[in-house]
DNA sequence: CTGTATCCCCGCTGATACTG
DNA sequence: CAGTATCAGCGGGGATACAG
C-alpha cells in the first residue's frame, strides 16, 4: 500500500486526530437503523405522501416509518410539508443535504452488489469450517 | 429455498430497478452494527492483534470484540492468524474485499464531517420547534 | 493474552387499537 | 389519509466470571 492515500479522503484524515472514529458513529447512529436509508432512497426519486412511502418501502409499520421521517426530519435531512385539506395531506422531500446523502447510499449498494457473492462464499466456506459455532 | 452460493446477482442487479432495496440492507446488516466499522477502520493501518484492537476501539468490550471480528472473519473481510506460542497471540488483518470496504467507510467519515455542524444546527432548531415531542 | 460462558437490562421494533 | 398511544417480544450489547 502506498503511504499517501490522495483524492477525496483528506479532509477525514485529518479530522480524525483523536480516535479510530472519524464521525463515522455519527452517521450510522444516524442511517444505520432498519429504515432509514429506504425511505431516503425512495425520497431521492422525489417527493412522496405518507401513504406512498409505506407502499413503496415493503413491510414497514406505521409506527415506525412515522419515527423514521420525523427523525430525518429533526436531522435536517427531508422536509415535511401538511396541506391543511381533507383528507390530510403530508408531502416529504429530500433537503440539498438529504440528496448528498442519496450518493453515500449509492456507493453502499453499489459496493454490495459488487461483493455479495464473495461474501455468501465466504460465510458459507467459514460456516463448513466452523460448524455449530453459533456466530451469525 | 436457498438460491445457493455460485449465482452472481445479476438478479439483484436488474432488480434494483424494482425495490427500493437494492442491497442497501445487506451492507448495513454487516456494518451497521455498533463496533464493526470502528474495528475496520483500526484494521486499515495494518496488521493488529486482539489486544491491540481493544485498546485502539474506545469502549468495546472484550465480548463484543470477539462477536465483532469472528463476524468480519465469517464474511471474508479480514483474516485471523492464530500463532501457537505462550502466551496465545493472534494477529487480525483486512483482505482485499476488508480494504476496499475501507474507502466506503472513509466516504462516510467525509460525508459525516462535512454535514456534522449543519445536522447539529438542524436538530437545534427541530427540538427549540418541537418541545417534548419524545423524537431522538 | 485470547478467548468462552452466563446473566441481564434496555431499546428497537412490530402489532394493535384508537383519533382528527 | 396521517398519524398517536400502548403493550409485548426479541435481540444487541454490557458486566462478570471462568478457562486454555
Amino acid at each position: 500500500m502506498s503511504v499517501g492515500h490522495m483524492g477525496i479522503t483528506t479532509e477525514a484524515v485529518v479530522g480524525c486526530e483523536e480516535h479510530v472514529d472519524c464521525g463515522i458513529r455519527d452517521v450510522l447512529d444516524r442511517i444505520g437503523d432498519k429504515w432509514s436509508v429506504l425511505v431516503v432512497v425512495e425520497l431521492a426519486q422525489g417527493m412522496r405522501r405518507f401513504r406512498q412511502l409505506q407502499r413503496a418501502v415493503p413491510g414497514i409499520s406505521q409506527r415506525m416509518l412515522t419515527l423514521t421521517v420525523r427523525r430525518l426530519e429533526r436531522d435536517g435531512l427531508l422536509t415535511r410539508t401538511v396541506h391543511p385539506t381533507v383528507p390530510p395531506q403530508v408531502e416529504y422531500e429530500l433537503t440539498p443535504m438529504g440528496h448528498s446523502l442519496t450518493r453515500l447510499v449509492r456507493a453502499l449498494a453499489d459496493w454490495s452488489l459488487e461483493h455479495r457473492g464473495a461474501i455468501a462464499v465466504a460465510r458459507q466456506e467459514w460456516d463448513e469450517a466452523n460448524p455449530g459455532s453459533g456466530i451469525r
